[in-house]
DNA sequence: GCGAATGATTTGGTCAGACCATACTACTCT
DNA sequence: AGAGTAGTATGGTCTGACCAAATCATTCGC
């Protein structure tokens, strides 16, 4: 046994894949530019059609590039965007059949954070966005609307991340979020009473954030996500004990 | 016009991946089960055998399955390791030229939650494991070796959100790590001074995390990367101001 | 017998060339 | 000028072949 084995196989594809997206990544096409067209890649690196296509679905696959049909089609370079970080989390998420109380642990690690952020750095338009959310979950909860309800709470998460301009965790945020949801509005977890509940500390998140002062945006946010993850806790403990 | 148009190119090709996806993700397969071969496969779907690759290529691309060469080879279920999310990231840091501020930021928000849910959680293993990344923190710091120390002190990072055995907040770590890594080694902002700061605050950490008292975990943990953020960002104004 | 060389077989990787579907361009006819 | 129609560039799919790697099966030499 000499060291080594060969390695790895370096397939032509995704040798190709590699040149193309240091190229993208290193900015030698502006944000949509066309790639040349498949045939035209052909020509340039001398392999097959079928190559250089799986080439491009590998980029395709990272978010780095789109793909249009017809005259004028073809390969256009985007700005990678947090889907792809989503779409591979939610599948991490499925795939290793991740506990739903990790996920809210995720959560409460980095909203906290994010409620200071957002503190420090929120717009005006932010205010009106979370405001927005919150006089949703307000009007669904008055109404009965519990999906409208759980999916209002759940941009009002989203929106307090946005303010914190942070683009990975609002990545993180948004990946996390999607699962959360997929999961709760199976349980019966938010009657009245706890909505009201949310509905209150949500009020004083949006108002230290507000007033710009990140020690309580984050304590307040802190209190309320802890206090979720311990009403889920709970919950599970009391459909066991049924069981 | 009447509403939506064409809606989409159901592509033959993502409908297969669509279909073998979920097949896999509902657990159809057991892990390491071999899926049919590519030549099954095209007789089972009436498709092509460009286009079955297509849609293996996409699922391999989402770290689905894994491909072997030769007899015997074909495609074998994986469960969906951190590595597919550690690659998104990466590649939207690269591609959004995401702030170094915001990665440090990002990490600044996962740390201090992780330390106190490996406090609650970590086992007598976890602890060798931040001892061991300390003990090589010590060690290359004395010797002068900046690029194992900043490697170790990584290494530290990631070990103990792996105490916390919060498999999201592991990939999360990761996944931001690898790019703080790769920024990290250009910038000479570890003195001497500095590092045994560090490596001061690693110990308390640690003890908090052995004594598994998640609050103090959690409060050194702030305080740290916290500092750490201040230091790096006080030494980008320096090199602005001298520019 | 038994290990080593050697060929057979299975399977992914690549190639070549064709045809189809789509979306835009350009022209023609009224 | 506007509507319709033919042209055309481009991605999507198909067919069928051959190459390369990994394993299996056989044979050969001792």
């Amino acid at each position: 046994m000499l060291g080594l084995k060969s390695l790895n196989s370096p397939k032509a594809a995704d040798v190709l894949a590699e040149s193309l997206r240091e190229k993208i990544l290193n900015g030698d096409f502006d944000d949509g530019d066309d790639l040349p067209s498949e045939r035209e890649l052909v020509e340039q690196v001398s392999l097959s059609r079928a190559t250089v296509r799986e080439a491009l679905r590998i980029l395709e696959g990272e978010g780095l590039i789109a793909t249009r049909l017809g005259r004028n089609g073809g390969s256009a370079v985007v700005r990678p965007s947090a889907a792809a970080i989503e779409r591979s989390v939610a599948i991490f998420i499925r795939g290793q059949r991740i506990r739903f109380e990790a996920v809210l642990e995720a959560r409460e690690a980095i909203e906290p954070s994010s409620a200071r952020f957002a503190a420090q750095h929120r717009t005006e338009d932010d205010l009106i966005q979370m405001e927005a959310c919150h006089q949703a979950m307000e009007t669904t909860s008055r109404l009965g609307d519990l999906k409208g309800y759980v999916r209002a709470n759940l941009d009002w998460h989203v929106a307090v991340v946005r303010a914190s301009h942070n683009e990975l965790l609002i990545a993180f945020i948004s990946a996390v979020s999607e699962s959360v949801h997929e999961a709760t509005d199976l349980d019966g977890i938010n009657p009245l009473e706890t909505r009201n509940a949310v509905i209150h500390a949500h009020r004083r998140v949006i108002d230290a954030i507000r007033a710009a002062d990140g020690q309580a945006a984050e304590r307040r946010m802190a209190r309320h996500v802890g206090a979720y993850v311990d009403h889920v806790r709970v919950k599970n403990t009391e459909l066991k004990d049924m069981g």
